[in-house]
DNA sequence: CCCACACCTGGGAGCGCTCTCAGGACAACC
DNA sequence: GGTTGTCCTGAGAGCGCTCCCAGGTGTGGG
């Protein structure tokens, strides 16, 4: 067996009989080709086991090789998050039929200039930008116009898709005032994500109509800013009978530190999560939380931006509250 | 502000006064150039914000678009697994400096024809299998030489990066034994992972090195299959006093049925998972486990691949015992 | 009979880059 | 003076593909 280069639309078009452009265009599936040349260049092609060369076609074509996932924050930990690694992944799963791959940027806020520099490497076929804001979609170059969607906050040009945090928010909470508590404080996520905005939103809206207190302690998703938080929750309103947490570590880590100072879950202080990861059925007290199907929301991110159609309606994807034991 | 043309090599030459050839020459640090010549070059091409068209790079290289992230497995779930998405996203930070992109793709088990198909796109720069079997190991193309790396099992021309899974699980039978359990049962991975083979043996090593009974139950990493086999145990050997989890989310599963069954952890039965994943310390019992350094193990590997070196010799990241609550 | 039109084809340019190669300049040695 | 070098440079040839365009063939209508 010797190592054979790998065959060439040159190669295709030879064997078929046919010219280079001919056999492009049947493989293309564009423009005039009799069936019989059709027929040849597909049997030549299959016979030769031709692969197109997605550098050349990239480079003539002018674009598309790479979809970008855009991450933006300052925080490594937003970075280091697997909810990241969770989007990437999908996007990967979307790109493989069309041959493109995923490449990961960082894009640190404030510095829109990135973005520019990002759009003009030709390399770039899409993008997808993950836990960005307004300022950063701003930046978006007009060059991207349709080859941009974003996970998170939307805008005129760049469709938005994203879990409809409002509404599990409000879901948990209700849940929460339905089962007798009225002291409910809630560990939000990082201020300028407007994922974590929402949820806020959507709390301070039911508990408000309720007439009950406000009670917010800043968290960042992570486990450890909810061991921290519940701590301070404690000191503040040693009468709080709810936790709501931005996310099912953050409620674990609320959870743990609550265990630690002897206080009963769910019978002094009911915690809730939002995520629903799969652990979340696992522990004990199973955690009762909303869902956040993020596979789904970037599969269908990474399909809109792959399709480039001109302005995808934006999409907020349902969250759905788990009762278990927690709350 | 127009939208202008992404600046060519051909722009930073003439801009710097010099021949395409020499800019080349300048941009890639490769070949003679005097210094005035790096100076203006490098003056035009920052002021330009050159950017490389890799499209173009790639296509006359011959190599180099993607990282391409290739799993084995017959099984739905071994590609909906996490770990792919953990392994993707730190090829992807990997890659992110030289400009390529990943790309993941699935390997249908007994069908190694995937795999030349795959070597022959040009558009393939690197290749990591991941979860893979010395079948598809001997599969790969003399082609692809140099630039392949397995995380699990290797070869004599394929690199390997992987968990010391033996010495993980050596360590965590030893403590079982140390703390008085003797009765040690074990939940296995896929039969066909080298990595969950390992677990086996090193198992079986030191149970009967100490003449204790084995007791061995198939799973799958998941949490359901050790539900499922966490009754096994129980049903089939009921005096068990330990049972050793080949995941995190094994162990979870395990406990939650023994708990299910009124059976204590760790106090009728220890449990062990394997992995450490960060709500390990997060859930009631605290897990004892061993460490997974899957973040690292992966970028290990990807930059083996990426740099290209002839034969990097194979490597074993130890996994370290971490004593908590459950055993 | 000629023209319009649809259908089909191949020549050829060119995407932006890398790399080989021939050759110039200059120093150091015989 | 030649003869080696070493350092530096630019012309030019492609990489494999797509797409424009000129040109061919047939068919039907004026």
């Amino acid at each position: 067996m010797t190592t054979r280069r790998p065959s060439t639309l040159q190669d295709v078009a030879r064997a078929a009989g046919v010219s280079r452009a001919t056999a492009s265009r049947v493989l293309a599936n564009t423009g005039y080709a009799s069936p019989a040349a059709r027929d040849r260049v597909s049997a030549a092609a299959d016979q030769l086991g031709y692969v197109p060369n997605l550098a050349a076609r990239a480079l003539v074509r002018g674009t598309g090789l790479r979809l970008v996932v855009a991450v933006s924050g300052t925080d490594a930990t937003v970075l280091d998050d697997p909810y990241v690694d969770r989007v990437v992944g999908a996007a990967a799963r979307v790109c493989a039929p069309y041959g493109l791959g995923v490449a990961l940027h960082w894009l640190p806020t404030g510095a829109p200039g990135g973005l520019r520099r990002l759009a003009e490497e030709r390399g770039l076929g899409a993008l997808l930008l993950t836990n960005t804001t307004e300022a950063v979609l701003d930046a978006v170059p007009v060059g991207l116009r349709g080859r941009v969607a974003s996970i998170g906050v939307g805008s005129a040009l760049v469709p938005a898709f994203d879990v409809d945090n409002g509404g599990g928010t409000e879901a948990v909470v209700r849940h929460l005032y339905a089962t007798g508590r009225r002291r409910i404080a809630m560990v939000t996520g990082p201020r300028w994500l407007s994922c974590a905005a929402r949820s806020v939103h959507a709390y301070r809206r039911v508990v408000r109509d309720a007439a009950l207190p406000v009670r917010l302690v800043p968290g960042d998703f992570s486990a450890r800013r909810g061991r921290v938080a519940a701590r301070e929750v404690l000191e503040r309103w040693p009468d709080t009978d709810a936790i709501v947490g931005c996310s099912d570590a953050t409620a674990f880590g609320v959870i743990d530190r609550l265990r630690g100072e002897g206080v009963q879950v769910p019978g002094d202080v009911a915690v809730t999560g939002f995520d629903d990861i799969p652990l979340a059925a696992m522990t004990t007290p199973a955690l009762t939380t909303a869902t956040h199907p993020v596979a789904r929301i970037a599969t269908a991110a990474a399909t809109a931006v792959l399709a480039g159609r001109p302005v995808p309606p934006s999409t907020l994807f349902p969250s759905r509250l788990v009762r278990r034991v927690s709350a």
